[in-house]
RNA sequence: GAUCCCGUAGCUCAGUUGGAUAGAGCAACAGCCUUCUAAGCUGUGGGUCGUUGGUUCGAGUCCAACCGGGAUCGCCA
């Protein structure tokens, strides 16, 4: 980044001396040179030519030599169609690697600095486990929230728990019916698994009573609004609002059932948060909010009551924020909530991880924020992600087509066991620590498989085929750590940059570059809020590594300030390598 | 119907914000372990970048239209 920045302003004064014309900054275009032509960065001279009033060629050579002469770092040009490549001496490349040899945090940013954001993020129902798609939201949010942090955000982890509502009822109903007491401990499940028991319980039973109302006589739609479960669970509901206390112990023991369930599922991804808001707690926020809108003509009421806010000039719909009765809806609850984070951490800016079916919902809300006049309202910033789909469509909690969240990660585990067995890479470890490595290797198989692509695109899985540990993947990255740790512990001795050196072989200048736009990368990951930049920096970075480590000797290299320089690089792609898998949640073993 | 997102190799994905001959992995095939970990490395084959126009020195990337996939537009959350 720096580097860049360097050529640009030399470029600028070559430019600006040899012809007498200023060129703006974003004028100049500096690009890594394309791996077949000799050289490291590439100026596009197209548009200098065309403010100099010369061709290409001549443009570019006349920039080139002049900064041959200006530039002691430059070591040599070359013009090719219009292209002006240049080549920076070895030192500087030295250079680079010493910084990030020497650093303790490579990487590390300060964009964010006096800056305080809000990740909210995973964000579940407490009536049913995890899953799948909430696995890519909880990698998404922590893994953005500690990009953010490298970054020297000030950020705070939140979580918001869907903890009331008609379909808490549901599951609370179905095992008042059929429980017959039945506890996590009794039944030997997680509790989030026993109450989406008795969730999907609910469904079965539901749909038998619709089925039957539906044989006597009654319309679809009838049957379903008037099935006696349906009934029931609203007076749930009703009850639970004005507070009945047995309704309110039964809430109680079933939602700390599931924290408990979720808790462990959060513990073993390896997640956490610094604040948790329950909506039990804010569902009945928001409505001053909507009465000072109200005055201020923000918002506008219809004859029956209800309050509304016309986005249409926005390119949006008119959209209900209060209904005739008074009470709230979703988006409601969401402009309460939003002011209370603002007064509790002085936010300025608020991240919601939240999937791309809400897309609408967030635009509607951010808009409110601004109409309303709050001050952190362009904070506002909804990272969008896209669903997990399944070969056979859509996951679907109530038709059972999820793929659960503990099921997949015991998966990835055995199968990290069994791939480690295979390979007769036991040895030496015993079997706590095996355990340990297993657990190591399939979260980062599930992790980096997640996290690797971009995302705001959906993407398939499918549960037929196993997650693999060759090729793209966390292992991958993770087993070229292992390998340069292994060298670690022989190398006997004080490492240090040596002061002289023969010229610099293109595959350690190719490792040492990587190794230098790992700060970029994580300027990148955070400007867009992207962990996949990072997954694919690790990527490109583990690949330029085992193709230096296959074709040169390290520690059996006999010059020895050669070795020298080759053990600085390992080391230091190694420490890279740690902590660009540390962003995305993934440890790194130091054997496998 | 309207709005938004997506479409790149058989499959899963990159593509440095408009730059050079479009790149990886998986799968297939051919090589590399008496030398630092072969979960690795090298090579071969595989492409109308959904289609058609436009913008310009230059388009996978920007614009328009169309085709295909998905989502949203509920007094559900």
């Amino acid at each position: 980044m720096i580097l860049e920045q360097l050529l640009k302003d030399q470029v600028g004064l070559a430019v600006k001396n040899l012809s007498g014309t200023e060129v703006p900054e974003a004028g100049i275009r500096i690009e890594q040179t394309n791996p077949d032509f000799p050289g490291d960065y590439t100026v596009v001279v197209f548009p200098l030519a065309k403010l100099m009033k010369q061709s290409p060629d001549t443009c570019a050579t006349a920039i080139g030599n002049y900064l041959k002469e200006h530039m002691a770092d430059l070591d040599d040009f070359h013009v090719v169609k219009g292209f002006l490549n240049l080549s920076l001496k070895d030192s500087v490349w030295i250079g680079c690697l010493r910084d990030q040899w020497e650093s303790e945090h490579p990487g590390k940013g300060t964009e964010g600095q006096g800056v305080k954001v809000m990740v909210e993020y995973s964000s579940p129902n407490t009536n049913k486990p995890l899953h799948l798609g909430h696995v890519r939201n909880i990698l998404l949010g922590w893994s953005v929230a500690e990009i953010l942090k490298y970054t020297g955000y000030d950020v705070v982890k939140a979580n918001l728990i869907n903890d009331r509502g008609i379909h808490i009822c549901k599951s609370m109903l179905a095992w008042q019916k059929y429980g017959h007491g039945e506890t996590p401990e009794s039944a030997g499940i997680k509790g989030d698994h026993l109450a989406g028991k008795y969730y999907v319980l609910f469904d079965v039973h539901l749909k038998e009573e619709i089925k039957a109302l539906v044989a006597a006589g009654m319309g679809e739609e009838e049957a379903a609004k008037n099935a006696p479960m349906m009934l029931e669970a609203q007076e749930m509901l009703r009850r639970w609002e004005a507070g009945d206390e047995t309704i309110l112990t039964l809430w109680r023991t079933m939602n700390g059932w599931v924290y408990e369930g979720f808790n462990s599922t959060y513990a073993r991804l390896g997640v956490d948060f610094d604040k948790y808001y329950y909506e039990s707690d804010t569902y009945t926020l928001g409505k001053d909010l909507i009465h000072e809108g109200l005055e201020q003509g923000v918002f506008f009421r219809k004859e029956d009551g209800s309050v509304w806010i016309d986005l249409s000039d926005e390119g949006l719909d008119q959209k209900l924020v209060l209904r005739s009765d008074g009470t709230s809806v979703y988006i409601t609850q969401d402009i309460g909530t939003a002011q209370l984070k603002a007064d509790e951490f002085g936010i300025s800016r608020s991240i919601y991880v939240v999937g791309n079916e809400q897309d609408y919902h967030f635009k509607v809300l951010k808009c409110i924020m601004q109409k309303l006049g709050k001050p952190y309202a362009s904070g506002i910033y909804h990272l969008s992600y896209g669903m997990v789909d399944l070969p056979s469509g859509k996951m679907k909690s109530r038709e059972g087509t999820v793929v659960d969240a503990d099921d997949l990660i015991a998966d990835m585990v055995q199968a990290a066991r069994a791939k480690t067995e295979e390979l007769g890479k036991t040895e030496g470890l015993n079997p706590g620590e095996l355990d340990q490595l297993y657990e190591i290797l399939g979260l980062a198989a599930l992790k980096f498989f997640i996290l690797k692509v971009d995302p705001k695109k959906r993407m398939l899985f499918n549960p037929e085929e196993s997650i693999d540990f060759q090729g793209d993947t966390g292992p991958f990255v993770q087993y070229t750590y292992a390998r340069i740790r292994s060298m670690e512990r022989n190398i006997n001795g004080e490492t240090k940059i040596p002061e002289q050196l023969q010229a610099l072989s293109p595959l350690e200048k190719n490792v040492i570059r990587q190794l230098y736009s790992f700060r970029a990368a994580v300027a990148d990951a955070g400007a867009s809020m992207d962990p996949s930049v990072i997954a694919q920096w690790c990527i490109s970075t583990a690949r330029a590594f085992n193709r230096m480590y296959n074709e040169l000797p390290i520690l059996k290299e006999q010059d020895p300030e050669a070795r020298m320089l080759r053990l600085c690089i390992i080391q230091a792609t190694a420490k890279s390598l740690h902590q660009g898998m540390m962003l995305l949640g993934i440890r790194c073993p130091e054997k496998m």
